[in-house]
DNA sequence: TTCAACAAAAGTGTTGACACTTTTTCGTCG
DNA sequence: CGACGAAAAAGTGTCAACACTTTTGTTGAA
């Protein structure tokens, strides 16, 4: 077991921690015991207990002194403040790319975005990942790349996405990438906003069609 | 030393940690020692570990296995990115906490800032932090309190602000509030961004007149 | 003198045991 | 029969010891 370890055992049992969150297998809401996670993957208390710490850093797991420790719910109030919140950094995400990105970066983007539109493949989310990388900043790469777009996925393994949008966002990233071609970073910022925006507000519809059951989920807190 | 406590030894020892980081005990871009800590606060190397993982989470500390374990140093580029993120985020702040708050809440909030201007000693991020409560996204409210004004606290120990601003940031903030009670989101947020590069472009010029020394610095990462 | 290999030291990662807190269960009293 | 309280169970917090990795210091040869 313990032969040659690059990264350390909590970055592992992180890793499979989360692998489990996204196939459901602990449930949302549901208790993470640590006991018996480290039963489970062979290793002690120890790690398992620092890699819910990190967990819990990146607001997947929420947890107080001597209390059992939960998987975030992620209510579709939850979301929507996600969501808000990417709106705004996501905004200045594009613009400092289109600022900073050279020539060439912005081709290859833009070649990259022509050859996945093609084979079908390629992820939606990509394209702000690399938008992410390129702004250059790397403190919003870190926000949106390993804590926003962690709960994103936590979110849509529950309830995937509206089947619809698939093939507007397709048509709302190209627009984007237009305009960062154009070195237009005020377009790029308002068409990246629109784009984020128009997510929110199919959430918002869905929370309208919801509206008889557990109203009191709107009071939950998200320990930092 | 055992008798009784609310909290954890860990939430304990990482506000002592802070606290020597922002005393400045521990300087910037120095080694933190997880003996010697559990030596000087007579606790073991456990909470210490944890508690140094989570300032790691909280990205005031970097480290990568095996490594020693270095607070962050904020060179001015990283102060950049953090004003660029908080441009964006404190632009959606102002903007929801302008949708949302009422009536009575934003007469208290204008009250409050008149009687910390004639006393002079409520310090000019309050009303940040008013307004991000104000908000009602609490990832938002995380984001800023939590996380980007305990590295601002974190700079400013090391190297206050500019002497002048004081005086501008009243002025700036007035402005934005009167955009509030007038409940123009679009004006409140464009002002309060205007605001935050306001402060964004003194570094700019910071930066520029110190280019001689360093120069290697802007290529440091942020561990996330 | 300089470089490489080896040995000692310092520091971090991991573990199992023990202490404390919370929750559940069960018995007793009203 | 229901409510209150104590004991047991489950689970988290803390600790000290051990294993592993990195760094430092020394020795030897080219």
């Amino acid at each position: 077991m313990a032969v040659k370890q690059q990264r350390t055992l909590v970055d592992q049992v992180f890793e499979k921690i989360f692998d489990l969150l996204v196939r459901g297998e602990i449930p949302l809401g549901g208790v993470v015991n640590e006991a018996a996670l480290a039963e489970r993957f062979q290793v002690s208390r120890g790690p398992v207990r620092e890699a819910v710490k990190h967990l819990q850093g990146r607001a997947l797991v929420v947890k107080e002194p001597y209390l059992k420790a939960r998987v975030v719910d992620l209510s579709v109030v939850d979301m929507i403040q996600i969501f808000q919140l990417r709106e705004a950094v996501e905004g200045m995400s594009v613009r400092l790319a289109t600022q900073n990105m050279s020539n060439e970066g912005l081709d290859r983007l833009l070649s990259d975005f022509s050859d996945a539109l093609e084979n079908q493949d390629g992820p939606a989310l990509d394209v702000h990942v690399r938008i992410a990388e390129a702004s250059g900043n790397s403190r919003i790469r870190s926000l949106l790349c390993d804590e926003l777009y962690y709960l994103l996925r936590l979110y849509r393994a529950r309830s995937g996405d509206a089947p619809g949008r698939r093939q507007n966002a397709f048509s709302e990233h190209w627009q984007i990438l237009r305009a960062m071609k154009a070195r237009d970073a005020d377009l790029a910022e308002s068409l990246m906003r629109a784009h984020i925006a128009r997510a929110t507000s199919a959430l918002h519809d869905l929370l309208e069609s919801r509206d008889e059951d557990g109203a009191d989920q709107s009071e939950k807190r998200n320990a930092g």
